[in-house]
DNA sequence: GTTCCACAGGAAAATATGGAGG
DNA sequence: CCTCCATATTTTCCTGTGGAAC
């Protein structure tokens, strides 16, 4: 059944890219100026979940690296590392240069200085989920030295825009923005066909219901191959050997769930109360999440506290906040798939 | 209009947590 | 084991906003 198993796992950047050579050939442009050893711009690179930035940025920098000799890449998850420390941290540990810092008891100050004064190969720093971070100063931090070119992921434009000041929006406006689409159901199935090449025996799969898989992911990348390698390890375990449409059903639903229950996963046991309030009697006002809220749990958390929550659980799509002021109504994701295009 | 009020979210102080070194 | 310190989370205090009632 399963052939390789590498191409079917979350974060493999693959060969060849499929249907984005438009952004591919943007991208690779900004850094034309690597190749001659010249300080390149910052990119931008933005898109809904599951259109390819990560794995298009890593394509981008793997295919420099083969072209270039002197070329390293760094590659940042802000979701992880959202703190300006422990961005500069990585950086630096990338760099082989942080064997004498203590904690904080290192200042920022001497951080960046120790980044600025970094003279090795260009290096290319992807920023993975940068709307995470909680101060996007570092990106003006990095986007003046020219041994470092940026590519900042975000998912929204606006909303890595909101957080950060004046001069630092204008310097990201005027630099390359790369932008993805949604895929669309054909060309999901292209990508899943080339997976379905390098990673499953032959004939496990039909085109048909690569198409059902295109069709329930809506455009989302990232899902549809979970779904595909969901499907692929229930039949293994299962000694089927052919993915059969019930295995299929189910694979699309565990896949979706597993997304879900991962960042479900990452909340406290409070915040977990609030989405379950929510999930329960949505679409709900912030007064009343807070009533029942407090009539749940024992010692609850502050009002203030809970709409940091209730943000933090928007950002990472779990709740839709709908409506300003006193109209304001929070709801679960799930229950407003209907998408708008422009 | 004007006022009122629930709400959003920033800043900073306070408190809890966790990890290193004794 | 305990203590100390950096870090993470929560609270306190606050300002600004916009819809609703007047």
């Amino acid at each position: 059944m399963i052939r390789d198993a590498r191409v079917l796992r979350a974060g493999f950047v693959p060969r060849e890219i499929e249907h984005r050579n438009a952004g591919l050939n943007h991208l690779s442009s900004v850094f034309e100026p690597i190749k001659s050893g010249e300080p390149a711009d910052t990119a931008l690179v933005t898109g809904p979940s599951g259109v390819g930035k990560t794995c298009l940025s890593k394509f981008v920098s793997e295919r420099l690296r083969e072209e270039v000799l002197d070329v390293e890449t760094t590659y940042i998850n802000c979701w992880r590392n959202y703190t300006r420390f422990r961005v500069l941290y990585q950086i630096l540990e990338d760099l082989g240069e942080t064997i004498d810092i203590h904690r904080q008891s290192t200042p920022h100050d001497e951080l960046i200085a120790r980044i600025e004064s970094y003279d090795g190969p260009q290096r290319i720093i992807i920023l993975d989920e940068a709307d995470q971070l909680e101060d996007p100063s570092i990106l003006y931090d990095l986007h003046s030295l020219d041994r470092f070119a940026i590519i900042c992921i975000a998912n929204r434009e606006t909303e890595l825009m909101s957080h950060v000041d004046d001069r630092l929006r204008s310097r990201l406006q005027s630099s390359e923005h790369v932008c993805l689409e949604k895929y669309h159901d054909e060309q999901l199935i292209d990508i899943l066909q080339a997976r379905v090449r390098w990673g499953l025996e032959p004939d496990v799969i039909s085109n048909d219901q690569l198409a059902t898989i295109a069709n329930s992911a809506a455009g989302d990348a990232r899902l549809a191959i979970g779904t595909l390698r969901s499907a692929a390890s229930a039949a293994t375990r299962e000694n089927c050997d052919r993915i059969t449409d019930e295995l299929l059903q189910q694979a699309a639903t565990d896949a979706q769930d597993q997304l879900h229950q991962r960042s479900l996963d990452s909340l406290t046991p409070h915040q977990q109360s609030v989405y379950a309030i929510v999930r329960e009697h949505e679409p709900l006002s912030p007064g009343s999440i807070y009533d029942r809220y407090t009539d749940r749990v024992d010692e609850p958390r502050t009002k203030r506290t809970v709409r940091t929550y209730l943000q933090k659980m928007v950002q990472y799509n779990l709740l839709v906040a709908d409506g300003s002021s006193r109209n304001r109504e929070y709801a679960l994701v799930d229950s407003a798939v209907v998408s708008t295009p422009p």
